[in-house]
DNA sequence: CTTGACAACCTGTAAGACAAGTTTCATCAT
DNA sequence: ATGATGAAACTTGTCTTACAGGTTGTCAAG
């Protein structure tokens, strides 16, 4: 090894050889870069063969590919449309990855774990006063809402969703968003344990008020403790719900 | 708004309705599960199209949708095989919704000051020795191409991406790249600079040290400065490069 | 035993055909 | 005039056939 070899790293992306898959890297960039927005339909499959070349089953690989992803969506019929584009959806074929390993919940923990505690650092600093009041409300609501699983799952969801949001930083949102949708049906399951939600009003409770007090450092360690929390129960709900998977 | 909407979450996945969604869940499961292990060859399309009851064209539409999202890959004439399954392949759909909005300047630098600031102490936790002595090899070639713009960029992207593999979290590496991909023009016109490079090469040097003496906090706070100093960089070629934006 | 050509096989692509579902629009009844 | 109805056009889903381009393995000649 003399010197870093440029060509290896010159491409960084292998352009697929294959016509289909070109087709679906040419249809993701025309999605990525917002010249078909969300929701919107795309030309029918022969208009598409015709345009770029190729014949239909090219143009029908590539949309089944990418729908299979999620990002569009074919209604037999009605033609083939740009989904909503939601993490969650988006998130999906991710969720294979983690049927691959089982240390791979450690690692978006310990993602989750990062982001999240910069994130309610930022929120302390960032965050309007109306949003700081919210957080609070929510987080007194929460104490009401323990039992209650799924209505403090919303609860929940609202609670996060808003400390991303204060802390002004979209890019961290969305990261934050995809992990949070990632986990969430562990999520569901664990929140039916007695004592989990109980625990986490109270960390709600204890992240609102240093959100409150503009305390950075406060914020993030009391997020980092919550996601320790949930860590901790989620791991044992994933253990368990080994045997019981239909 | 009364109460939370139970209905939206009841209905977490909804299964394939078309029939080459259905093979292509039916082989990602087989892959998960095991039974087919990484860099096995799958039977030929026309052998599954038999087995399966469908014809040719879906087993092909289902294969390329594997194939889109990393998992198999078709080699014309040889078969279709399944790859090894690298993290960094399958996390590819992070990094396209990633894409999707666009993020100012100080989100990015943030989100990278965060990111990479946590990765760098976990490399410094879970590296290698191997790994370990490769960056201090890798950031004392830097030194030497500070007066080389092209080969310094291809050794960078190279350290970074040692440092994100050692740190051993396929989702942060994934988060890390999009980052690095997505301030990769910017960087390219910082790196023309002059001192910008030296600064870059001392940086580097002190991480690599800090990673090898498994300083986990001195390389998240070395990691932390560098950023600091791409920012400050950065910003400045940004605000100049406006006016000879193509 | 090595080497080279050939045959069998596999994937890549194209084209045509029909089934099933949706949309659109013109027609008919009110 | 307006609303409902139905047919036609269009679109996706699937199957079939065909051939080109590439790989692999075999077998015979050297």
């Amino acid at each position: 090894m003399t010197g870093p070899d440029a060509f290896s790293a010159l491409v960084p992306i292998t352009q697929p050889r294959v016509a289909s898959e070109r087709v679906g890297e040419q249809l993701r960039m025309l999605i990525a870069s917002g010249n078909i927005a969300a929701g919107e339909k795309l030309p029918s499959e022969n208009e598409l063969a015709r345009a770029l070349q190729v014949s239909r089953p090219v143009v029908r690989e590539a949309l089944r590919g990418l729908s299979m992803m999620g990002i569009v969506e074919s209604r037999q019929g009605g033609g083939c449309f740009v989904t909503d584009l939601d993490p969650k959806r988006l998130m999906e074929p991710l969720s294979f990855y983690l049927q691959l390993r089982d240390y791979s919940m450690d690692e978006l923990f310990r993602a989750r774990q990062l982001i999240d505690s910069g994130i309610a650092g930022d929120a302390a600093r960032n965050a309007t006063a109306d949003q700081r009041t919210r957080l609070i409300e929510l987080a007194r609501l929460g104490k009401e809402l323990v039992d209650d699983p799924v209505g403090f799952r919303v609860l929940d969801a609202q609670f996060h969703g808003l400390i991303s949001e204060a802390s002004g930083n979209a890019f961290l949102l969305s990261v934050s968003n995809s992990l949070y949708s990632l986990a969430i049906d562990l999520r569901r399951k664990a929140s039916e344990m007695p004592g989990v939600l109980t625990q986490s009003a109270a960390d709600h409770i204890a992240i609102a008020e240093a959100i409150r007090d503009a305390s950075s450092d406060g914020a993030s360690r009391a997020m980092g403790r919550h996601v320790d929390h949930i860590r901790a129960t989620t791991s044992l709900v994933a253990k368990i719900g080994i045997r019981d998977a239909s």
